[in-house]
DNA sequence: GTCACGA
DNA sequence: TCGTGACAACGCCGT
DNA sequence: ACGGCG
């Protein structure tokens, strides 16, 4: 077998099974995979840097069995940037960071097809960067709904002067990421994002969804319960193992 | 995708 | 030498 | 305290 390598900077990082079909719908090859995340990686690699990640390969394509990755394998190479965490109850997670091409490009080729960094960062990981609102529709909601909910949030960011950024999920819904500058814990981000979101649901109970059984969800789910350390949702410019190989898309602002 | 393990 | 299992729990929600 | 959620 014939080891293949992508030079990064002179340095070389092996990848494999090239040719291996990850959607088969599409003919949508690992090549085709890892030159997508070589491409947007100018873009990405700022939204994941000094990021702990939940990682989630597929090794035989999207089709296939998958599992989560927290901690970083043995095997990584040395190179390979970790963050050591030490949850409340004394485990550890030697979680992976993707900081340069050549490490993101070692976890593309492990399968990683997506990636779902922290809301914090390594040096402050209990002060997140971003409060957020995950918009998911249920039936009879539309996408149009949850674009319509969606601006209703963001009026009432704009009313509290917050700048706000917009997001395709990649799945069904639409993500409002908030910047807040680091100065709030999550119990803050969440109680914040819980408020919001209930000042909307306020305006429009039929359309807005607070409830926790998935069996119960009507219309617009505004889930504000992913402001805690260690959850995360995909990241920007981050592919999706869906139909369709869709994109977690930012969507421009007005201005 | 890769490794550790046991048959 | 080959087949199989492991690779993620955890922190919060709502009652 | 529990089972549900992502
Ligand atoms: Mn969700
Ligand atoms: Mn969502």
């Amino acid at each position: 077998m014939i080891k293949q390598f992508l030079e990064i900077n002179g340095e070389k990082v092996e990848v494999s099974n090239l040719d291996k079909i990850f959607w088969a719908k599409e003919g949508i090859l690992k090549a085709h995979l890892m030159k997508y995340y070589v491409d947007i990686s100018p873009y990405l690699l700022p939204h994941l840097k000094d990021r702990p990640l939940t990682l989630h390969p597929y090794p035989d394509g999207i089709d296939g069995p998958s599992f989560f990755m927290k901690n970083c394998p043995e095997h990584a190479p040395p190179w390979l940037e970790t963050c050591l965490y030490l949850s409340e109850d004394g485990e550890t997670i030697n979680f992976c960071l993707a900081n340069d091409l050549k490490s993101l490009v070692w976890l593309v080729n492990q399968a990683c097809i997506e990636f779902h960094p922290w809301f914090s960062r390594v040096d402050k990981p209990d002060c997140p960067d971003f409060a957020i609102f995950d918009l998911d529709p249920f039936p009879p909601a539309t996408f149009d709904d949850t674009i319509e909910i969606t601006q209703l949030i963001k009026r009432v960011l704009d009313e509290f002067e917050l700048k706000s950024f917009i997001k395709t999920s990649g799945a069904t819904g639409l993500h409002i990421y908030v910047p807040i500058g680091r100065k709030f814990t999550y119990e803050d981000t969440r109680n914040f994002a819980m408020r919001v979101s209930y000042i909307i649901h306020r305006v429009y109970p039929e359309k807005v969804c607070m409830e926790w059984d998935v069996e119960k969800r009507k219309g617009i789910r505004i889930d504000y319960t992913q402001n805690v350390k260690g959850k995360t949702l995909a990241s920007p410019y981050s592919l999706r193992p869906l139909e369709g190989a869709p994109v977690s898309t930012p969507l421009p602002g007005r201005n």
